[in-house]
DNA sequence: TTGTATGCGTTATCAA
DNA sequence: TTGATAACGCATACAA
């Protein structure tokens, strides 16, 4: 590959100054229709490219790239929210690089330094499993950071329980809430526990998993299995405990032995599987709430193997949820809508509007689609 | 956002030249340790951050980023292939920017030239249907350039069809077959019509529809639907000339009239499943061969409604395969290795090893799970 | 409308 | 080992 030419080629070629070779390329119009034309003649034959690399180190010029980090990029889920991420941005003129962690805090880490390396103008990141926020202070010192389907928590935050059940039903409301952040009280929002004051997009992780837990239920279930990926991932904790809220509202006391229904050990769908299969049989499990969509696979696969079924909701809606006999009832999180509202926070500002930092969170949607009853 | 800090400032902190502390941030070890420490000090507390994109304008020295321009991030497909790109060029030091051109030949043509500009090292792209080959010859001429999944073709390429039928057996080798780009000779591999040397990988797509297709008939069909998307796309072409090879070996003659069993206005599975649906009644079909994923989860959406089940094989492997009964057969291609070798080639040849272009058609292999058949 | 000179943050040369 | 200085490719005052 010989070394690519340059402005000062184009203009030597052309005949003209840089200066005028620069305007020509950055879509000036005050320029003489004979030079324009001998620097775009010049252009195509000498094959100039223009070096956005160089042109973004001058002060108050930008790539206009953002980086966006997820944990999965194999993961449906992740690749939905990406792919809407990137519509809306590059309906603004920036360019995505969408890089995935592997849900590897350390591999994490080192993107997003990179992504700040590399100067992309503001970053989207779903906060890795248990790495505090040291990263996040750090990023957000250096660019508009949002953190999108999980806050920004210190690495010593616990699955949180036995908070007041006031004014959520479980059913999650028609709208988004929109809380901006107060870093002085730790409880109550969703924040809980929070003292980085970073742009959140969050879903109702909890209402979702209490309404299709409470829906099994209704189905006459007595005996609901919670079967989820590990507890250090915000979004299990948080279904699990809406999990728990439908229990307890279920059966009227906190139901001592309720642990034997939790399994935080479905990392993929084969463990998932396995699982299921090994308590088919047992009757310790009357319905399942699978806790993602790799669960909710993983039980259809154990169902499928055992030819027995067992009333399911699953969260996460997934291609193959109306595939199979009967339809796999779902919650279902607007994966679009997220990766909007997370683009349009950013967007907004790197626009320079200077509104405080808030958690939004999306509502769920529970699809009943006949998996739900016995 | 204040501006950052630059290794001036880092310098004039820690009372040492620019020179030293650029050494320091290269990781030279020949520095002073006393130095070192006041220069990492000096970072620390300035948030000092190394900025690749001023570094990378220096002749030699490049930001290590790679491109990558697939079609569509929401289908597993691409998403995989970009994990598997992604893992390779990583642990070679190279950051992945992964961008999709929605099947759009004017957004492919954008993004790739955007790519150019930011100075990316290389580019690995799914060449766009009917776009011709300027784009590439364009791109390589400013990089190293590799195709991915379909090959770099003008745009007035058509179906190839009634070819010589000689060593291919339908079945797919056990190895990759790498075939050294002859610009002269125009017929006969897997590169015919394609006058612009790129290296690409491709699977073998012809084969693996032909033995999906000759397995239906095995199990006893008469009149098997090719079910797919737009010819314009290369990789739909193959597998209908697969499609086509295995029908004319089993009826003998070329059946005039074969194509009323060619579908290809398939674009999403919801328009594959009114087509199967309407065609489920009519006796005209007795089983399926689903060009792609979303042509098979479409065919399975149809059956489930009807109550009816056709022999069914897919080409592309699928999360719910497995899930339902009978499990779905299909042809597999090995979208991991297609990536890795994509992503070799193009390391490759920035590592300046002179190799010529070539075309490397990975095997495809044909997984029989039960619903082929009847 | 066009050109000159200067600076952006970094690295390389070369002398100290 | 360290430092002054000159590039790198481009854009912007400012002058012409």
């Amino acid at each position: 590959m010989p070394k690519p030419p340059t402005m000062k080629d184009v203009a030597a070629a052309a005949g003209v100054s840089l200066k005028t070779v620069s305007r020509h390329v950055n879509g000036a119009t005050n320029i003489d229709p004979e030079l324009a034309g001998r620097i775009a003649a010049a252009i195509v034959t000498l094959g100039y490219r223009h070096n956005l690399a160089a042109a973004s180190i001058r002060p108050g010029r930008s790539a206009k790239v953002i980086g966006l980090v997820i944990s999965d990029l194999a993961n449906p889920y992740w690749s939905a929210l990406a792919r809407s991420v990137e519509r809306v941005l590059s309906e603004n003129g920036y360019l995505l690089m969408t890089v995935s962690s592997e849900e590897d805090a350390e591999r994490h880490r080192l993107l997003v330094d990179r992504l700040i390396a590399q100067r992309v103008d503001g970053l989207i990141a779903a906060p890795p499993r248990r790495d505090g926020l040291d990263w996040a202070v750090s990023a957000s010192a250096a660019l508009p950071l949002v953190a999108i389907d999980r806050p920004v928590l210190p690495s010593s935050a616990r699955p949180r329980d036995e908070e007041p059940e006031g004014d959520s039903d479980g059913v999650g409301g028609e709208s988004a809430r929109r809380v901006t952040i107060d870093s002085e009280s730790t409880n109550g929002s969703p924040t809980a526990g929070s003292s980085v004051a970073v742009e959140t997009v969050l879903a109702d992780n909890a209402g979702g998993a209490e309404a299709a837990t409470r829906e099994l239920f209704a189905q006459g279930a007595r005996r609901v299995l919670f079967l989820g990926d590990s507890l250090e991932l915000y979004t299990m904790r948080e279904r699990l405990v809406g999990y728990r809220r439908a229990v307890r509202r279920a059966s009227g006391d906190p139901v001592d032995d309720d642990r034997a229904l939790v399994v935080t050990s479905a990392h993929t769908a084969a463990e998932a599987a396995d699982i299921v299969g090994a308590l088919l049989g047992s009757g310790q499990v009357d319905a399942v709430f699978a806790a993602n969509n790799r669960s909710s696979i993983g039980a259809l696969e154990a169902f499928t193997r055992a030819g027995i079924r067992l009333p399911l909701i699953g969260y996460d809606d997934f291609e193959s949820a109306t595939l199979v006999r009967p339809a796999v009832s779902v919650v279902a999180q607007d994966v679009a809508l997220m990766g909007e509202t997370a683009a349009r926070a950013l967007l907004a500002r790197l626009a320079g509007t200077p509104t405080d930092p808030a958690v939004t969170v999306l509502p769920t949607q529970l699809i009943l689609r006949g998996s739900e009853r016995p």
